[in-house]
DNA sequence: ATAGTTTATATGAATATTCATGTAAATACA
DNA sequence: TGTATTTACATGAATATTCATATAAACTAT
């Protein structure tokens, strides 16, 4: 059942807060299914491109606060998803990346993750989308 | 600093929570200010417009599990931002109401919350947000 | 009405997040 | 260069969230 509810309906922040936990819970049972949480595959997609990437900039890109994600690389870690390496220019950084178990445990959820993505603008229309994410991407240059 | 990173950049997902995060984090700063949690004022702001709502109801609403609530909603009380009723109806349902002082303590962020989103549009564009509360909108709808 | 099922909330234990702070490295500048 | 400041991360204590489950009320079907 979807509650409506007089103030925060019509509210952007609410509206962005709704769409956005709906979407991701979507994925989450697919991303749960594998055995990880919601910030573990976080964490897993966004070092999937990368070498590696600093436990500050994880922490931005993820979302959530340094001490937050300190200890999550840190069971991570012990899962043997992710490894840590001191960073050789600023020797204060600790860098994560992928183990070689890492990358073979996200390689499937990417791809599932574009096809849950692919599935979601089938229904409500890729040029809505488009623009919806154009949209979001501005909303987030001018104001990130 | 705004962190890319090579996945994640152009994901719908991705994008909504990263939106999100970033317009809740600017209000979030005001909020706090009053001595209210994110969630807190979520409930505030949800029970403003009605009379009262259910445990379940807000728990739908402020997009958290209903044993959160109930003890967000305990907390709240002992602070005296919210009564519990039991329903009539319905003996299992706990009703949940604003207070007198939560009424008085709420309505300034709602003014608020209006003033924040102006800006937000005036940066982005009317249209812009009209547009973008659209889409969302009707995602919500389809898929909620 | 009765028994079985579902639904709404509460609660304790386990887990995760956050705040405040500590440490060490980098940077600024006198 | 030496000292002050800032930055990056870690950590322990406090707080919040979640899972599993219990309880009680409401429904369903007989």
């Amino acid at each position: 059942m979807t509650t409506k509810s007089g103030f925060v309906d019509d509210y952007l922040a609410y509206l962005l807060a709704r769409a956005s936990h709906l979407i991701s819970s979507e994925f989450h049972v697919v991303v749960e299914a594998s055995g990880l949480s919601l910030m573990a595959w976080r964490v897993m997609a966004s070092l999937s491109g990368k070498d590696a990437l600093s436990v500050g900039e994880l922490a931005d890109i993820v979302l959530a606060k340094q001490p937050t994600v300190t200890k999550l690389v840190g069971r991570m870690e012990d899962a043997g998803w992710v490894k840590r390496c001191d960073a050789t220019h600023d020797k204060r950084q600790s860098l994560v990346s992928l183990t070689a178990a890492g990358r073979r445990k996200v390689k499937p959820l990417l791809v599932l993750a574009q096809t849950h993505e692919s599935q979601v603008t089938a229904d409500i229309g890729a040029a809505e989308v488009a623009q919806l994410k154009r949209a979001l991407e501005r909303m987030i240059a001018m104001r990130g």
